[in-house]
DNA sequence: GATCGACTTGGTCACCCGTCCAAGTAATAG
DNA sequence: CTATTACTTGGACGGGTGACCAAGTCGATC
């Protein structure tokens, strides 16, 4: 038998992994307690017990989704030498989201909640930052040439690609890699037009 | 004195109007009919009756402003007879947008939605297929080299860019320019690597 | 066995929601 | 002047909302 204080980080995970899955489906406003709640298995008053707010409760479960998927790129990109492999991986992994699943629609959400909440733009922005410096920290080890204005631009892209999937179909990584690759300068290649 | 007709359709303006200022300030799933009437200075019976529903009112306020702005794009392209000169002048353009602006944010909840209302998503895919073309039938009477990823990209980016200047402050136009710029083959540049 | 404290239950509070509609106003057509 | 038409008003309908809380459950500690 569990101890009440293990049930009680079991409902938290519940209601947090009920959040990530209601704010991608109905919308981040339109998430009330009593559906997260009901989806969650546990009764409505929990949710004020577990968060402060549901503004709170949301806040954290976007977060969280959005933090795993950065912690997850950085050892993506270690992993490739070149800076033509370290794309092909990213927008191979960038295949696995459709633009409508939940994950795309979620870190959108947050994007525009962001705008109407001080805490969340304040964290959300923390971690983009992170992974833009990752990012660029990546290309100048690879001699990429203005690797953190390629960074911006890169990590702007990556989600406005995931912006325009479901209006756009040939948006595949196969059709984008060889356009993509052209923001590359190879260490070999054009890389001296000295000053800029 | 107005006519009632006229009266009607100014009624019907302010009500797209109003929505517009609403859907970013509050989210497009938190503008409600009494918000919404009293934005618009009307009583609040009218938006059923200029309106089948609020969704639709969202929906064409939504389109309108988005229609317009894909509207003016096409002239300022082709005003611009270098690739250089287009994508500075789009670059430039997007300056007044700073990404927490009303239109920037309308322009995200309205992709957001669109995957929640198919004929939403039917009309804006038309508005955003349209600018795509005309972006890739003027970057191909350019010489740019495959031109419909290009200009997927490029849309892409631009969206993208939009999403993350709140949290990127360095996100201007002076600074993703020059990067951009790579995206482009010019005529007389790499252009013949025969096939590909 | 008694006490404590974390967690849970089910409901209440005041309020906002989209939609609909009967009754009213006023410009126009006959 | 009457009938028609288009538009407007204010409120009603059933239902959902975030937040809160008194009462209850139950393992852990003394």
């Amino acid at each position: 038998m569990k101890t009440s204080v293990e049930r009680g980080r079991e409902v938290r995970r519940k209601l947090l992994d009920a959040a990530a899955d209601l704010i991608p489906e109905r919308g981040w406003t339109a998430v009330s307690t009593r559906i997260l709640a009901e989806r969650a298995g546990v009764a409505p008053g929990l949710v004020h017990y577990h968060f402060p707010s549901l503004q709170a409760l949301l806040n954290e479960a976007a977060l969280d989704v959005i933090g795993r998927v950065v912690a997850e790129t950085g050892p993506l990109l270690e992993r490739a030498e070149t800076l033509d492999d370290g794309l092909e991986g990213m927008l191979g992994a960038l295949d696995a989201f459709t633009g409508s699943d939940p994950v795309s629609v979620l870190f959108t959400e947050t994007y525009l909640a962001a705008a109407r909440d001080e805490d969340l733009r304040r964290e959300l922005t923390a971690l983009v930052t992170r992974f833009r410096r990752e990012l660029a920290g990546w290309l100048r080890a690879r001699g990429q040439e203005a690797p953190e204005e390629t960074a911006s631009v890169l990590a702007a892209a990556l989600d406005g690609m995931m912006l325009h999937r479901p209006l756009n179909p040939e948006l595949t990584s196969a059709a984008v890699t060889p356009v993509l690759r052209r923001l590359l300068t190879r260490p070999g290649g054009d890389d001296h037009r000295a000053g800029g």
